[in-house]
DNA sequence: ACGTATTTGTTCGTATGTATC
DNA sequence: GGATACATACGAACAAATACG
């Protein structure tokens, strides 16, 4: 029996019985799409529907493709919504020197953030124990949602040292941590480790990150010392997976630092 | 069973009217019982009706203080089975010196794993890329699951340059990559960068890693050279959520800050 | 606050071609 | 050849999240 489906509209067509699957074959031509530019960055693709009517298929076909092509990070799939090509993301860099904000800079990106607490805090056991004070204690709390191009990507916790004084005035007059610290007289610090996990947003977190319920965030942990080796600052932040990879360059402590070219 | 309380066994009065929310007692009160080891790690709380039951409140108020401690990584809530006591979970180190297995050793548990597949695959563009292979090239694919006291905690497809020939057989002999290498030639290596995202898993994965369906994987991607600073092995791994914290102890590159990118 | 339409997610079932033992 | 497993493809129905009036 022939097969009489007519054409799609745009020029889309699947080989039957070839050696490729069709929902390969809508993986690749999907991929085309959104490498040549006809989806860009953003855009929803038609709905599942709409795809296997285009294509001829069944929408399970479609759906392999569209699963294969999430799984390999080209697309983004919102239940209720539709599938979106996805932005490119915002590499965050995470090393010793790694700073509260002009890590983004780099990218020639516009950082920014929003303000959502300052104030004095009593801690949990477990944060004044890495900060070194003892159980207990107070400290300074700063809460923030860290935004790139006016998207929301991340939502920080930094707790600081209690004696501190003076650093939420500096905040809010200078909008950024780093230049606050400069202010009163913390010119210099590092960052000692990072402990990163994955979870899912609590409500709250899904709201202030505009980010579905069912999307996971990056949980990273981190502590910041001050020249002389004490520490300074506590870090909980959590990062939508959507726009944000965490990178590690490793140093290496080793030879020769340079190393990388040859033949 | 008798089971005839009105007042709690453990002694758990709330106090209502006090400064501290009810829910706030509650979420104390079962802090107190993991850390002092009346709920050991894997135990299995009483259900919600329970706890209300046993304190006199709503369902509602001890919600709140089952959330909070979830937020807080001391429990973790199966939909449909209960909330349990959260295990150690396994801190695993990234840094230069990363490697593909002995990581775990260091913690003195029993390290493992179980191959799933080993064989010749065609590459992706972007993992040739990476390792600065032509397109289209094929490479040897090594998939296995990551196992730690019998626990699967991740599953990792290795992705090793096409030249490396022997390896497959090495593997199936040591079940250690490493060692394999060491046979096969090669006796150094080092990690160049790790990138990590969050991510939901797929079915098979959630399969594999033993995973309720709703909880996050850890996706790192990473690139291991060799000594003359040739790309080894492209890695590409999920983690449990439950079961592992990926940690960086950033090195302290001394003076010279920004050494790396002189070329 | 509620119902409706849209869209993706899940589960059941059916059938077929291919590779393997 | 036969038995079996597996990936592919199609169909129907319902569940769940979202958007909108």
């Amino acid at each position: 029996m022939p097969n009489t489906q007519n054409e799609e509209p745009g020029g889309a067509e699947l080989v039957r019985r070839a050696g490729i699957a069709l929902w390969r074959q809508i993986q690749s031509h999907l991929e085309r799409e959104i490498s040549d530019g006809t989806l860009k960055p953003g855009d929803k693709l038609p709905t599942e529907q709409d795809l296997a009517r285009q294509f001829g298929v069944n929408r399970h076909t479609v759906r392999q493709a569209i699963g294969a092509l999430e799984e390999a990070g080209q697309i983004r799939v919102e239940q209720g919504r539709g599938s979106f090509v996805r932005e490119p993301v915002i590499d965050y860099r995470l090393s010793s020197r790694t700073r509260f904000s002009e890590n983004i800079g780099k990218l020639r990106r516009s950082p920014g953030g929003r303000l959502l607490r300052a104030e004095r805090v009593t801690l949990e056991d477990d944060i004044a124990r890495d900060l070194a004070l003892p159980s207990g204690s107070r400290a300074i709390l700063i809460e923030r949602l860290t935004e790139v191009d006016g998207r929301v990507i991340g939502r920080a916790l930094h707790y600081f040292r209690p004696e501190l004084t003076g650093l939420i005035d500096a905040y809010r007059r200078t909008g950024s941590i780093t230049s606050s610290l400069q202010e009163i007289g913390v010119g210099d610090y590092r960052r000692l480790w990072t402990r990163i996990q994955a979870r899912m947003p609590t409500a709250e977190d899904a709201m202030l990150l505009g980010l579905p319920r069912n999307r996971p965030v990056l949980l990273t942990e981190s502590l910041n010392i001050d020249s002389a080796g004490r520490p300074l600052e506590y870090g909980y932040t959590k990062y939508s997976s959507d726009w944000v990879n965490l990178i590690v360059d490793h140093d290496y402590p080793g030879l020769a630092p340079d190393s990388i070219g040859s033949a």
